[in-house]
DNA sequence: AACTAGATGAGAACAGCGTTAACTTCAGAT
DNA sequence: ATCTGAAGTTAACGCTGTTCTCATCTAGTT
């Protein structure tokens, strides 16, 4: 933890592996897939024995369960971060879900996996639940921030979280596709995810709009 | 082609393996996921040789590329028959979008795929990409419907129609989380799920709200 | 300064997988 | 009756996830 040297030769431990191996993992899902993702090329990329990552993940999944935990662990620091200087509630609102956006491209890599429950088992991960819960937390709080002005539809604070999720969500794996769907470009679709993509904000603005009175 | 007969001993050809391929495949992904799916304990199941699903799918990927443009083709059925008996344009808006979240549900192993670039590489696909086509062409229909009476905001057909996709689904997508994120279910993030998939109607009507003038 | 315990890494081994190549069987057209 | 191409089989290659056993380092106790 000391050392942050790469590779000394001679070194028998590593430093940080645990770290090193999320990192390389993240690398390579945002170059390739996740199918092609192995455990054994991860661990001579770094310069260690095949095995040596079982030391630290339990295994593959639990592999893809921490990278989506350390995830929702940036997410939540960079929402609490957006929220700092807001003024109105509306405005926090707004931020909030441009902030969730900003996360599903910078670190599309980790937000694929909130959503593949073929490669993270949630139910098994208590960890990630509570980091995923913390997020959520967020979400709610930014509600209740509305609620006193009556920003909001009237419906459970829950149930209007939920709505919103669904619109970012629904919007950020939209805008996923403008990459890994080349082809489409000219058919009707592509011109979809296009303007998607240009016209963020006003898109953003029209989704949100679902919940407001 | 001609015979259906399931499993006569004896006979040399299956009669229509590439179909029992994409059906058995579906079965596992609706039982287990995608990761553990294994083309040959697919052929082991039906009774056939381990290499023999390679005369009728290239790869692993192209299965699922097959039942991905299987699922659009159905889709887009099922989409075209809820608009048979539609009498006005929002009715036919609206009845478009539970016949989306409907098939997503009835078909989740098959609408996953939709989605996930990782197991299927749409530009490889031109079947693919024509299935999709068409079934966000029927979108585009119905919005085109609703123009003459200026039904939505102003904008064109093709960003409404990106707009709606999103919302429906990322709707569709928070409705699968419901299956697969036991544990949660105590937690804030969990009563949202659970106010989704009952109070489907009213948050269909909100988030198709996004558009309408 | 030596000892010990636990964490971390290495190496060998197993079964299962995707995929390819070469061979066999069958159905239908000539 | 023969030929041809589609569909199924068998054997083999290299790679993978995972487990077991053993080696090495680190930190703390005496």
């Amino acid at each position: 933890m000391t050392e942050t040297s790469d590779d000394l030769p001679g070194s028998y431990h590593h430093g940080d592996l645990r770290l090193a191996i999320l990192k390389a993992a993240c690398d390579h899902l945002r170059r390739e897939n996740a199918e092609s993702l192995s455990l054994r090329a991860l661990a001579r990329g770094i310069g260690v024995s095949q095995t040596a990552p079982y030391r630290h993940f339990d295994s593959k999944n639990a592999l893809f369960a921490g990278i989506a935990t350390w995830g929702f662990q940036i997410l939540g620091g960079q929402m609490q971060a957006s929220l700092a200087d807001q003024t109105s509630p509306m405005e926090s609102f707004l931020t909030l879900g441009r902030c969730y956006l900003d996360f599903s491209r910078e670190h599309a890599e980790k937000y694929q996996l909130f959503f593949d429950s073929s490669l993270v088992e949630f139910g098994e991960y208590p960890r990630l639940q509570e980091a995923s819960g913390v997020c959520f937390d967020h979400l709610l709080d930014v509600i209740r921030l509305g609620q006193p002005g009556r920003l909001f539809v009237e419906r459970e604070e829950e149930e209007i979280a939920a709505i919103v999720w669904a619109g970012l969500h629904g919007m950020a794996s939209l805008l996923q596709l403008k990459q890994g769907r080349q082809g489409l470009t000219d058919r009707p679709v592509g011109k979809a995810i296009r303007f998607l993509a240009e016209q963020q904000d006003q898109t953003l603005n029209l989704l949100l709009r679902s919940v407001l009175k």
